[in-house]
DNA sequence: ATGATCTCCGATCAATATGGTCGCACTAAA
DNA sequence: TTTAGTGCGACCATATTGATCGGAGATCAT
């Protein structure tokens, strides 16, 4: 249904409360650790945990082991685009089955099939739309997007 | 993972033929079968039965009973907007589960949760990108979707 | 040094959504 | 009236996702 997946969902709502511990006051060494974050949001505590191993794993997040331990941002929230978090948990972002396609293996309907082309710009078009914004839009009550324009694409 | 489902897909492509057939313009004479485009695109004829039924319902085409029956464009191609196509099949679009929460059933960490609003604010950017594009941008060699810019939005 | 606390990671089970199949009723042309 | 086609709902199979469990390794406090 073109819906992003409940793990997303989480690995969001967790790096917004990371993000906004760090930002928020003045609490510089202030690490978060899963316990905190699950408990604030009702999600599961073990799950909540693997996606936090993703992000980690995707350098999203920086882990501290030990007793204290826990996690903060390895980047700055402005950093963080939400393209990046989404596919740090679900995977390269495909709109459709066939985009991904490893070499090879082509669906049958590849030769006849004229909306693979079609669907390729649109999967472009959400993808400048998800890396385009940041973590730090969802923080604060910045206007946030906006689509893009695409005469000014790439300014970065 | 953000993507569609394979039933969009054959929708796209059954619409995607229906139209080129067609070209666009209504040519009242020619009706496609769905037995046609099952066999053109290797689609399950059954369900490529149901995904037509549901286009049809939702009004996208028409269908005709009877021997020498078939579906054909309910509307002219440029009046057929890949939004609409996707939510004939796949329903409202909501890219999280809590977009389209019924009165009454929150999640519970609705209160504490504050990606809602932002992610409503893409939700709404993807669904514009979508709502931009027609079945005829899919058929032409036309240079298709450009990213409306922000600027200029709601100039239709 | 030792134990307590916490992250890390892989395996596994359960719930749900999706993809695909059947069978029959209905409609319209020949 | 026969026949080729859609309309439609119930149904099963499979893939994806959500959630759980158990143990290994790291770090800090004592
Ligand atoms: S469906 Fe795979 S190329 Fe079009
Ligand atoms: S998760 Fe439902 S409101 Fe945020």
């Amino acid at each position: 249904m073109l819906k992003i997946s409940k793990k997303t969902d989480y690995a969001l709502m967790a790096l917004q409360h990371i993000a906004s511990v760090q930002f928020g006051d003045v609490t510089p060494g202030r690490v978060v650790n899963t316990k905190e974050i699950a408990e604030e949001y009702n999600i599961p505590l073990e799950l909540l945990a693997k996606v936090l191993q993703s992000l980690s794993k995707n350098g999203l997040i920086e882990s501290h082991n030990g007793p204290k331990g826990g996690y903060l941002l390895a980047r700055s929230a402005r950093q963080i685009t939400i393209a990046h978090i989404i596919e740090s948990i679900e995977g390269p972002l495909a709109i459709t089955d066939c985009s991904h396609e490893k070499e090879g293996e082509f669906c049958m309907q590849r030769e006849h099939c004229n909306i693979r082309t079609p669907l390729l710009k649109i999967q472009d078009s959400i993808y400048q739309l998800l890396n385009n914004m940041t973590l730090a839009d969802m923080l604060g009550g910045t206007p946030l997007i906006t689509i893009q324009s695409a005469s000014t694409q790439g300014v970065e």
